[in-house]
Parts: C-alpha cells; structure tokens; sequence
DNA sequence: TTATTTGTTTAGAATTGTTCTAAACTGTTG
DNA sequence: CAACAGTTTAGAACAATTCTAAACAAATAA
C-alpha cells in the first residue's frame, strides 16, 4: 500500500506540471482524475462515468469535483467536448482536430483518425465570420 | 375571428394530410404546431422556444404536448435532431441531407446549402459497420 | 348518428444531468 | 508555519425532458 502511495507520487510530477503549466493547482482529485485521463490512450468519458471508474479504483472524490474538473480541464484546453448526445456532455483527451464515429447501436464512440478523413472544402461563409471549429459526427450502425 | 377559424382549417387539409400519411391522428394541438414548422421556410427550433411562439399566437398547447410532437415527428421523419449544445434539443423542418454553421457568439443555426460543402472522401468505416448519418457542425464567430 | 375504442393531451410529479452554495479544507507563498 | 486564495464537498437548486394517470377527442363500429 505505501509502496503504491509512492508510485503513485511519481506517477504524478508530470501530471502536476502539466496542471501548473494551465495554472490549475495540483490538488489530489485533479491528479486522481488526471491519472484516469492522461495515461497513454484517448480517452472519450462522461462526468457520471468517470466517477464510477474513480470510485471503482478507490480514489475518493465527488462527482461535483469530477464535473469542475473536466470543467477546467476542457477550459484549459486539455480536453475537449463532443457533441453526441443531447442528454450526456463527452469529453475527449484527445484535443488534436479530429472527428468521430459514434456507433448508435451501443454508444460507442471513436477517433477517426485524421488522415483517414478528407477535410470538406470549406463552403462561404457568413459575411465577417470566421471558423472556430469544425466537427464531423458519423453515425454508424450494425449492417443489417 | 370567424373567419380566420375557417382559413385555418383551410390551411390545415394539407398538414392533416400529412399528418395521416405518417400514421398519426391529426389533432388540434398537432395541426396548430405544424402550421409554426410547416409552412414554407426551413426552421430550427427548441422545445421551450416553439411553445413560446404558440403561445405567443393564441394557441392552446402544453410544453408537454410540443415535446410529445416534436419527438413523434422526428421518428415520423418530419423533423430531424440536430446536435449543437449539449443543454438543448434543436429540431429542423429540413430533413434532407444537409449541415450547419451554429454562430458561437449568438446562439444562431443556419443551414449550409447542401451544394455548398463537399462532401468528405468517407473514412474506412470499421468492420461490418454502414453509415446511418453524417452530422457536419461548423462552428463560426465575428472576425477578431 | 351514437357508442365504443383507442390514441392524445395535460398538469403536475418525477427523473436526469449539471451547476450552485457556503462551509470545511488544502496548496502555495511569504 | 501563518495566512491567503483556491479547492472540495454534501446537499440544495436548477433546467431540460419524460412520466403518470385522468380527462378528452378522433376514429370506428354499430
């Protein structure tokens, strides 16, 4: 258990850099929360469920920091929010420009990556606006 | 006011018409909604803000009954759902296939004519998996 | 027609996802 | 290590949406 303690303290100096590095402070939930988040894969989560998965691995923290953090995290450029489902905000670990499939028959969602997708050529836009972004959502289903 | 009664039920031969062809009654709160979403122009709407609007135009309806007919008439294919804030439901009159420019500064959603954008060289899609729909949100503000 | 059936509307309660509040707590800085 | 400012938390509050079940209206049968 101690040992662990300690692994896990080392585990967590980059992720404390990287917080203060978006001028968060490196409190035990944030590093809790960024440990799930910013180890190796993409991850795509919702509030709700990153908390169970918290939970699960013992971390004790409310779902209220869980919400604030992915808060500050996206607002911080850390992640970034996907629009799927009206009813659930998803964030994503990966901020690069990107899209998505979202598999409708089980909600799964995934990266498609990037040089797998021909950007549209950009239609005219309203006079004086510009691009703030560009999301492409392909829902897809089970063959038959 | 007679007489507006009997212009009403004029306009609504063609909505109950439609109505009917989708398999549902035509009732009077669902005539009085389609004639706000039906009646030439393409529209976006919300729940609370077409209630407002009926409301506003002396008709007699629950919020409760707009969000039971803007429901029955997406899955009926009279309206599509489009994703753009994960707080609301946005419903559209045009179902065609087609995308959007959502403004970040104001809250407006404009269709981008279809011929406007080019549609993406489609990605690998996974395994045994078909296109259901591709959701192209393009998200604009003012310049500088 | 009228009577019967079945679908619809509604107010209000309930549910769900998310944010707020204010008190206790903890990083950080001097 | 004191003091401040930022953070966490439980629980209340909120907003969008769905549910419930009773009253009602459209379709259908007679």
């Amino acid at each position: 258990k101690l040992n662990t303690r300690i692994d896990q303290n080392d585990n967590y100096q980059s992720l404390t850099d990287k917080l203060r590095g978006v001028g968060l402070r490196a409190t035990r939930q944030r590093l809790d929360i960024g440990s799930l988040l910013f180890s190796g894969k993409d991850r795509h989560v919702t509030a709700e469920n990153l908390h169970d998965e918290a939970v699960a691995s013992g971390m004790k923290i409310s779902l209220a920091t869980i919400y604030n953090a992915l808060n500050q995290f996206t607002d911080a450029g850390l992640l970034r929010e996907v629009l799927i489902d009206p009813s659930r905000t998803y964030f994503d670990t990966n901020t690069s420009s990107h899209h998505h499939f979202f598999n409708i028959d089980n909600g799964q969602l995934t990266d498609i990556p990037n040089e797998e997708i021909n950007l549209p050529g950009l239609p005219n836009l309203p006079e004086g606006q510009i691009i703030d972004g560009v999301d492409i959502l392909i829902r897809i289903k089970p063959e038959d």
